[in-house]
Order: structure tokens, then sequence, then C-alpha cells
DNA sequence: CTCGTTGCAAATCATTTGCAATAGC
DNA sequence: GCTATTGCAAATGATTTGCAACGAG
């Protein structure tokens, strides 16, 4: 029986997942754990990922072929991905009513949902609207 | 200014997305279109995936890190997978009401949307009640 | 014929894994 | 001190690209 021992590495990685705003690509992971250790290293990232996972702690999302990690336990919530900047928002209100255990037409029996927005950023579409008007 | 060329293996690329029922997976496509062409080749067909993406004909889905494709030009619809056989679906009832330029709480402007649902399909949903009443 | 296309093999990119050194407990 | 964990480098798997032979117009 292993036992899962608490490192520096972890710590810091678990950290960084869990102050940011939104979804974190691996190497942003990498890059602001890095400010704290140096010499972390992107295998380490990877393997705390993936056990920070398996913990459900945290999960991945995948967004146009980009895994992004995010923590879990937030509650029910989607992603805003803008077209513009690229950037991918967390959104706290949720556009569909399937509850789990809904039967969809032609009788699926819905678990889960997962839903994903495409447009502007609040900031992008003021400046798509100030570009216009300027 | 390069021409497109139309080709033996691009026809047979483009007929087997087209005539698939759902998404299809890249080594689907590469076997199913082998039946035609038996010296096609992975590169080509990764070509004609892209090329055919370009065009507009075609479309990736990724799911669960999986990258699938189908033939563009259906009518807005979403996806069910299957988490007991792994199937994916295509559905052709839609979840949510976010028409292009609907503003989301927060000032983010949709201008798409895509959802995917998880769970049971009919089939495995009706074996599991078999095996729960007999 | 000319030049876009193909199949193959080598290259690339993201992610995983082997291994000796290192560090929790 | 025992053994899980780390960093590095090599391995893997998916996708891409270089290149000479091939084939569409």
């Amino acid at each position: 029986m292993t036992v899962t021992r608490s490192t520096r590495q972890r710590d810091v990685i678990a950290r960084v997942i869990t102050q940011a705003a939104g979804p974190l690509a691996v190497s942003e992971v990498l890059a602001q754990a890095r400010a704290d250790l140096p010499t972390l290293g992107l295998a380490t990232v990877y393997r705390t990922l993936k056990l920070l996972t398996e913990q459900h702690r945290i999960h991945p999302v995948i967004l146009d072929g980009e895994t992004l990690y995010e923590a879990s336990g937030r509650g029910h919530h989607h992603h805003f991905s803008c077209t513009v900047c690229g950037r991918v928002f967390t959104l706290h209100t949720c556009p569909v009513a399937l509850p789990s255990g809904t039967v969809y037409p032609g009788g699926f029996v819905v678990e889960a949902h997962e839903v994903t927005l495409y447009g502007q950023c609040p900031q992008c579409a003021s400046q798509a609207a100030q570009a216009l008007s300027g």
C-alpha cells in the first residue's frame, strides 16, 4: 500500500491551480509554479496533475484540443472561450436544465453535461464597439 | 495560386465521413477508407481531413481528448457520449436557447455554443435495466 | 507535360516513463 | 533508513512534414 506524501512541489502546484481565476494550461501551471520552485520539472507537473485529478481535487477541461486544468468542488459551472483573445472564463450560470437522470429524446439517460460558449469576452467586445464608433 | 485537385483518396475519405452516422476517429476513417483503397496512407488521411476542414465540409469534434470528425452542414446539433460503451451519438435537439448575439450574464457576447451530454445510450440503459430485474 | 498529391519515413509536439539521486516521515 | 518523489532524458503516441515517385488536368 503506497502512501501519498506531501511535498513542496505538490503544494505549490495545487496552490497555483486553486488560486487561478480560470482553467490553466500545463505550461501556465509550470511557469507559475516555477516562480516559487525554479527547478520544478515538467514531468513532475504532469505527474502531480494526474495525482490531483485522481484525488478529484482538480479536473481537466479539454478546449479546442488544449488540455486545461481547474480546481474541483467549485460547483456546477461552464466555460466561455473568447474567439478574439483566446482566454477561457468560468461561467457561474448554466444555460441548460438537465438534472442527472433526465431522459433525453431518443432514450438517452443523461448523467452529466458540458457546455462551452464561444464569442467575445466583455473586454474584447467593448474594444470592438469602440473601434466601430471611433 | 494552387489548385485543389480531385483524387480517388479524397473522394473516398469524404464519402466515408459523409456516410457515417456519427463522428469518426481518424483511425476509423483510415480503416473504412482502406476498404476501397488498401494502400491509403495515414498521412493522406490527416492531410485530407485538414483540407476538408478548411473547406468547411467537415469539422472536428474533440471528446475526452479524442479527435473525431463529422460532416458539416447537417444543421445545429450536439453529441451524446455513452459512459458505458463509449460510442458517440448525434443529437438533433438542442437543450439551450442561445442565439448568436445573445449577451450572457457578465457581458459575454455569445457567437456559438457546444453541448455534450454524458450518460447511458438507449441500448446500454436497457441492458442495465434488464440486469437489475433479471 | 506540369505541378498538386501520395506514401513512406523521419520529424515534431504533448505526455509518459525509466532510473539514479533526493527528501518525506 | 526505507521508499515515495523528483528531475532529467529517453520513450511513446498522435499528428506533421520532407521528399521522390505518381497521377490529374
